[in-house]
DNA sequence: TCCATCCATAAGGACACCTTGGGGAGTCGG
DNA sequence: CCGACTCCCCAAGGTGTCCTTATGGATGGA
């Protein structure tokens, strides 16, 4: 097997006439250099090099081996500019997924980050949520997936429609606290704070189906079952619907600073209710330059 | 540095996409194909494979270094098949020079066995003599020279305008006689052998300038200055002076066989002068096949 | 839940590589 | 003509690398 370590030294010596000059040359002593070549010439089998006099000239076989030498190292070196470009993040594709409208300003803030930081690296977006994007982490459709949780289910575990067999990494990035939102014409638009069970006969406008779970779970620990008359993923048309005075409805409070809240009014709500939001992705990606630095400016932006 | 049996066991590995079947295809343990794959990414500086589970997926560096890979190996590849080639004899030129008039059968004959043998050789003729077919030896002008010599000079010595630096290889191919030449009306016609002595009064023709310089010792040592009327390397030439009776000559058998001695008759001389026929090639020439190849024909055909 | 497969790690031994030191030969300048 | 410089080869020693065997942890399918 000829190595290419081999090539390169056979290059040298022809271009520098000399194992001396090629030692120089390369950084190493004489001996080495001619050790290399002998075994080189062990390897192919035939005489690569001609020792007339002083100068060194090549043979048939030399002369073809350095002539595909050019080709090969020069493969060799474009490999390592590529390797070591995405590696120094002067190159390199983050695909993001993330779950809907959780994108709204964690996302922008966090790319435009990564792009003035490393213009050559370029990150990609597409929305879709738990256990959808870990399925995209896990086949490989993406290096980032964002993610929330309500409850406090340990990472390690696999939770039932959830993302975290304990091979995922999870990078928290904040703890969004939920608020209540009401009609500007409510009774408790004015309430710093209202115990959710107060609520308990208000028609409801609930989020995304995992939102909506976890809202009748909260309602049920306080002792009621939430009459639900809308569910949609989409904020502004939460804020729409309560602003129309359609009803209440909980959301994210990252939401409604994104959301010009129209007609409605946030208020804080008892028992506290929060979810987690994490970027998830695998083990072996977050060491991807990338992919960590990607990862650091959502972390960044999240602590805003 | 990357090395190429890096990227020969990433290509495996991307390809089986496990690096057990890696390890079963390339005929190695699977903790040999870890601790490559370990070697490679840390040399790049960034994870070129994703464990996901089961599977083994290739990281956008990854995916770099196997496109680079296919042009690399393919072209370590090709080398290593022109360098198989020229060591099996599927290849080669041998670029052969001769003194004048010296090819006439040894060259022929060599060159058509060369060719039967080894199709794919190529064998190339020029016509010179030392010192310059040592020169272009020394020069790297061609591989093999083939040359004579009267005198028993040692081969490892430095003759004034003679081959004989001790770092030349010189084939013995034959040893040639040489008869003399006289007119077919001569006395010494049908002589089994003459005296060089009693052909002190002839007019003489001879041959190449070194020829000449060792007629002219050869007959003063018989006590006589032979008479040069004519001179040169063309032995049909030489032939045609002598049935012309024009005079006397001593040529190798070898070119008497080769000419139609018409109108002349060939006569053993004494003392017997003979030349030494041999191919001269550099020591490390004579290792390479074609070259080897192409010397041992040489020594059949002077076999005849 | 059991079993087969796969990967990572540790320890041991074999091998390759490079360096140092010495010698022979050739070339150039005095 | 001779000395000095350069170049290459050779041998020996130490270091590092690479591969193998053996073991453990984890996954996925039956």
């Amino acid at each position: 097997m000829i190595e290419a370590r081999h090539l390169r030294v056979l290059r040298t010596v022809a271009t520098t006439g000399s194992f001396s000059a090629a030692a120089r040359e390369l950084g190493c002593t004489q001996p080495a250099v001619s050790q290399q070549m002998k075994a080189l010439e062990a390897a192919a089998g035939t005489p690569l090099l001609v020792r007339a006099g002083r100068e060194m000239r090549l043979t048939e076989a030399g002369e073809a081996l350095v002539r595909h030498a050019a080709g090969i190292l020069a493969g060799l070196t474009a490999a390592e500019e590529e390797v070591a470009a995405l590696a120094g993040l002067r190159a390199g594709r983050v695909r993001l997924v993330s779950f809907p409208s959780g994108s709204s300003t964690l996302v922008p803030t966090a790319v435009a980050a990564m792009r003035a930081d490393h213009p050559g690296t370029r990150v990609s977006l597409v929305e879709a949520e738990p256990p959808r994007s870990v399925d995209m982490l896990r086949a490989g459709d993406c290096e980032i997936a964002l993610a929330f949780r309500y409850d406090a289910t340990p990472w390690g575990y696999h939770t039932g429609g959830g993302w975290g067999r304990d091979e995922l990494v999870a990078r928290p990035l904040l703890t969004d606290r939920l608020v209540g939102l009401v009609p500007e014409e409510h009774p408790f638009a004015d309430a710093d704070e209202v115990d959710i069970g107060t609520l308990a006969e208000e028609p409801w406008i609930a989020g995304c189906p995992r939102c909506r779970r976890h809202l009748v779970e909260v309602c049920e620990a306080a002792g009621f079952t939430p009459r639900i008359d809308f569910a949609t993923d989409d904020y502004p048309a939460v804020v729409g619907l309560v602003g129309a005075g359609l009803g209440v409805a909980v959301l994210p409070e990252l939401a409604v600073e994104s959301v010009r809240p129209k007609g409605t009014r946030a208020v804080r709500v008892t028992p506290a209710v929060q979810r987690e939001v994490v970027a998830l992705t695998l083990p072996d990606l977050a060491q991807v330059p990338a992919v960590a630095a990607m990862l650091d400016r959502l972390e960044t932006a999240a602590r805003r």
